[in-house]
DNA sequence: ATATAAATCTATAATCAATACAATATAGCA
DNA sequence: TGCTATATTGTATTGATTATAGATTTATAT
């Protein structure tokens, strides 16, 4: 999928971030990279494009997209933080074998008790780890 | 609550590891205080009372109980890996405001779909934020 | 009991993602 | 054009975790 630069701009003032080239090109690469990449992954592949391009941006338009709820962290892994675009709520599952991690869908408001009633619940993560039918499959 | 060093290091032999001292002081700290410490907290806690400690103690020794499946490791926070002693499934809420994570009552199972069926399952956590009852009180 | 080997522990250095910060560049506007 | 606020850069720093090597304790054998 192919998005139109002034399409993701919009997205942008829609949550009242102005739309530097920068934040659009990270948020085009989180919308078409639906891999759940870290930081890192993000700046070393815009950096080929933008050579001029700095962690640090990097770092900062991340967090500014997580709080206006453009995109989630995923934090499956304490070593790093990953990136979801995705928000609507589903659940992941790492692959501890070859380190993918893929989608699933949950509705866990299905399953908790009235024990959160009192609870102002902002953010559910699902998580689980295990290995994927393909790394299975290769052993 | 509190515990024999002897029926700790039972615990400890049931799962093929060596009842040091300072493994056993680890998990007795675990068994005793279920509020899901950091291996930092841990460390001073224990420091105190076994001058001699070290911090690397306290990281292999927790390493190696949640290899064994005598804790396990809470990563609702990227910042910092949280332990738990107990095992049996249940949810994690952490209070944005007092950082209290808190258990709940959950059965993921009853509401994943079939679209997990052919991934081997070792590992289920959910982690929810938000703002606890007190705190949401004192606002 | 003493020697030898193995396991455990300590202390310190190294790692590395994430953050802080100060300097520079850019955009929007009078 | 200049002014001001915001965005970006480059680098230094942080801080939890890991690695490593030597010291100490524990276990086993003679
Ligand atoms: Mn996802
Ligand atoms: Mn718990
Ligand atoms: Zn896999
Ligand atoms: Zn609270």
């Amino acid at each position: 999928m192919v998005y139109k630069h002034k399409d993701i701009a919009e997205k942008l003032i829609d949550r009242h971030i102005k739309p530097s080239f920068h934040r659009i090109k990270v948020l085009e690469y989180l919308m078409a990279n639906r891999t759940h990449p870290t930081a890192e992954q993000i700046f070393a592949c815009l950096k080929k494009e933008l050579p001029t391009l700095s962690k640090a941006t990097v770092y900062n338009t991340l967090k500014l997209f997580v709080e206006a709820k453009l995109a989630r962290e995923i934090t499956i892994e304490d070593k790093e933080i990953r990136y979801d675009y995705t928000i609507e709520n589903h659940g992941h599952f790492k692959c501890e074998s070859c380190g993918t991690i893929f989608d699933f869908k949950i509705n866990v408001d299905d399953c908790i008790t009235e024990e959160l009633d009192d609870f102002v619940i902002k953010d559910k993560n699902v998580y689980f780890k295990g290995i994927c039918p393909r790394c299975f499959s290769n052993t």
